[in-house]
DNA sequence: TGGGAACTCAATCCTTTGGGTGAGCTGCAC
DNA sequence: GTGCAGCTCACCCAAAGGATTGAGTTCCCA
């Protein structure tokens, strides 16, 4: 509480970093270690910097930050990870806090708002933002709880969502069409949707795949 | 030249506008009038400011950045604006510049570029991202140049992106099924697709529909 | 060792989607 | 007017998608 708190950004836009960095050096009882611009170089400069608190941007480069997340809190126990977005969705909350992050905000968060989560997040106090709160709380108690895709099942969604027929599905992973289609049926079934193109919508929702690459004729 | 140049920011992001301010007061030629979190906010300072330049996040609330530029570029044809955007999509690029956009520019490019870039929008000087002027070469040249959409296929497109069937698309818009069919088929064939899988996500991926809120059980 | 979860596949059935073709209507431009 | 583009609809057909039921496998955990 006396020392000063270090902190690392990881983002992928400078313009994003810069205006972390001048929000957070109004703070002298911040420090800032580093900045990084992929997951990656997040987590290898976690592991060198050791910080107290990452600001972590979920839609990274090579590695995302759920992933980043997860080697941080794995490597480094004491230092806590707050999730830093702009777009607020049901699985990546839940995702980030599966993931050990401790906190959750988005990026029109005010500035003082944000100090005060990071000291909060030093301290190992959990800060979600209002509407992360509400997801979480929803995802809690819902008694329709979406339940979890197993990993083949993920597998298949994110082939879904680029558009492929469940033929394709099939031949990408060496499996039968019906083997695909009971995939898809499951699937579908837990998220609760009617059709493959709700449920592609949802893949693109959530980040399960890079939207900036889909839907291209033959891919 | 010799005057400063005024520059407007429009970004729903605090982080974002705090960033971008202290990119641009590091140059003394620039004198930042205002600061908007979205469209209509951002069209009604511009119309107060009269600004040189505005540099224009193309995701935003109330009214998105294409549609706030194209109002701007109509009332103040002295003013130009970039537009600067996370995400690069064919469709964005080419609407921001239909729209009177000057500049295309992504969020992640360096301080001196931008400075630069704001210099030569204020001179009346198109600049683009490498990445936005391939799209939009790739646009003009390419053969099968992705036909443009009639009103009623694009709104049918609309209406299959939020995974909606045929069938509820022909109630929506009160016309016959049968003829849904026909629209959603010359609209797959013009933008050489092969399922309505696939054109969803293309619309998703062009910001056709607010990604946020599409996909959900029962809209 | 018994049970459950995940993955695999099959057979059957019905619905939805999409292709092909043709055609009537409007409104606008030449 | 003639022609064209856009919107509408119909009929027919093939393919893909999705529901249902049932069942075999492996692997892991209680």
């Amino acid at each position: 509480m006396t020392d000063r708190v270090r902190v690392l950004i990881v983002d992928d836009h400078s313009v994003v970093r810069r205006g972390l960095r001048m929000f957070l050096e109004d703070d002298p009882q911040l420090e800032i270690v580093g900045e990084a611009a992929d997951g990656e170089e997040g987590v290898r400069l976690a592991r060198e910097t050791r910080p107290d608190v990452v600001l972590m941007d979920l839609l990274l480069p090579k590695l995302d930050g759920i992933g980043a997340t997860e080697k941080i809190r794995e490597e480094l126990p004491d230092t806590q990870v707050i999730a830093l977005t702009s777009v607020l969705e049901d699985a990546s909350v839940v995702g980030a806090v599966k993931a050990g992050a401790i906190g959750y905000l988005l990026k029109n968060t005010e500035a003082d708002e944000l100090l005060s989560a990071i000291h909060a997040a030093a301290e190992g106090e959990v800060r979600l933002s209002p509407e992360a709160s509400a997801r979480l709380v929803r995802e809690i108690r819902s008694p329709q709880s979406p339940e979890t895709l197993t990993e083949r099942e993920t597998e298949v969604l994110r082939l879904l969502a680029e558009g492929k027929a469940n033929k394709e599905i099939a031949g990408k992973l060496g499996i039968s069409e019906q083997t695909v289609k009971s995939h898809v049926h499951s699937l579908l079934a837990k998220l609760g949707m009617l059709s493959r193109t709700q449920a592609a919508l949802y893949a693109a929702r959530i980040g399960l795949v890079p939207l900036a690459q889909v839907g291209r004729r033959g891919n």
